[in-house]
DNA sequence: CCTAATAGTTAGACAGTCTACATATATTCT
DNA sequence: AGAATATATGTAGACTGTCTAACTATTAGG
């Protein structure tokens, strides 16, 4: 209990159906589980975020058949080269990747995951992926439209921002005051 | 276009709906785009992600009346309370918060946001959320019933990990003996 | 009072990032 | 072919954010 989800609680057919702000305050909760859960799995295998996430695209690309090389990676994390270099030499003190000649261009280095660790991801991360699968599964196709419908109004409310902010805000660092409180001691 | 959507592309009304797999195609299409959008806005007010998260959830605590102590932040972002103290100079320095005495526990520290982090947080992140919440609010009744659901399912799916795993996760970090393969060059 | 617990600070170490420079290979133009 | 330029990676040194351990100040219990 303590859910606090603000208006609507069962949304049981019948029912009222809930608020915009009890669905973005559920996309919070989504989002909150799966950070927590991945920092979990991160904090099991030893690794931080940047070289989890590499290892997961690197696993991705391998799958297609792919072998990528370092700058992919500096692109798909937006990390510089160098400090890609970094990354891969820890991906592979760990056991995680080995690096191999590129077949095509011998100036770059080809990165292929360790068998070790596709299967200690899958374990981990592909079991709850699976879970997802299936209890998305077990929804209707009208309700599956429905939850499109919505992540697809989402995406573009978020995506709208991208084009029109991101030139003002470091200004005037000076004239800051603080608001009236003040209310120390007591 | 080139959106890559696996099956159903445009789910209207008659038409086939979107399958398992597309609604969590869907779902990391809006992550990213969630996420890169912080990144931007941290960016342009050069934060780390760490202090950014401190910065919105001080702001929701002094909205709730709430004067939190440093000990809550460490608590809440999960980090030692060293860092915290750090983490609170630099909200300081650049004029994000104060550190005000607390009312009743003199060992305490409160910390406050000055108005100047208010406006400033307001401008980017509450814009994008008043955006969502009126695309959000577009849906109809089934709709947002439907949504609701399928995020329940979501959560309770990655929300069955931490009771699963957790204890079978930080166990044997020595022996890790990594794989067989070794399978290097070509 | 004395002791233990709590809140915060400081110092020193470490990890991951960056920029700038260095090296090896590829590509292109005469 | 030879030179100039572009690409892919590696290395050095600095910076930032984190941690642990030790320290001060305050509170709570006996």
């Amino acid at each position: 209990m303590s859910r606090y989800e603000a208006s609507g609680y069962w949304y049981g057919e019948g029912q009222s159906a809930p608020e915009a702000v009890d669905l973005l305050n559920l996309m919070r909760r989504y989002r909150d589980a799966e950070r927590k859960m991945r920092a979990q799995t991160r904090g099991s295998m030893g690794m931080n975020e940047t070289d989890m996430t590499a290892l997961r695209f690197l696993l991705r690309e391998h799958r297609k058949g792919e072998v990528p090389r370092q700058r992919d990676f500096a692109e798909e994390l937006g990390i510089s080269n160098a400090s890609v270099s970094a990354l891969i030499d820890r991906l592979c003190r760990d056991g995680y990747a080995e690096r191999i000649m590129h077949p095509a261009d011998r100036r770059s280095v080809g990165i292929v995951p360790t068998r070790y660790s596709d299967t200690e991801v899958r374990e981990t991360l592909q079991q709850m992926h699976e879970r997802m699968m299936s209890a998305v599964d077990g929804l209707s196709a009208d309700e599956r439209r429905a939850a499109a419908k919505f992540l697809h109004a989402l995406i573009a409310s978020v995506e709208w921002n991208e084009h029109d902010l991101g030139q003002s805000a470091q200004r005037d660092h000076e004239l800051r005051d603080v608001p009236g409180s003040k209310l120390a001691s007591s």
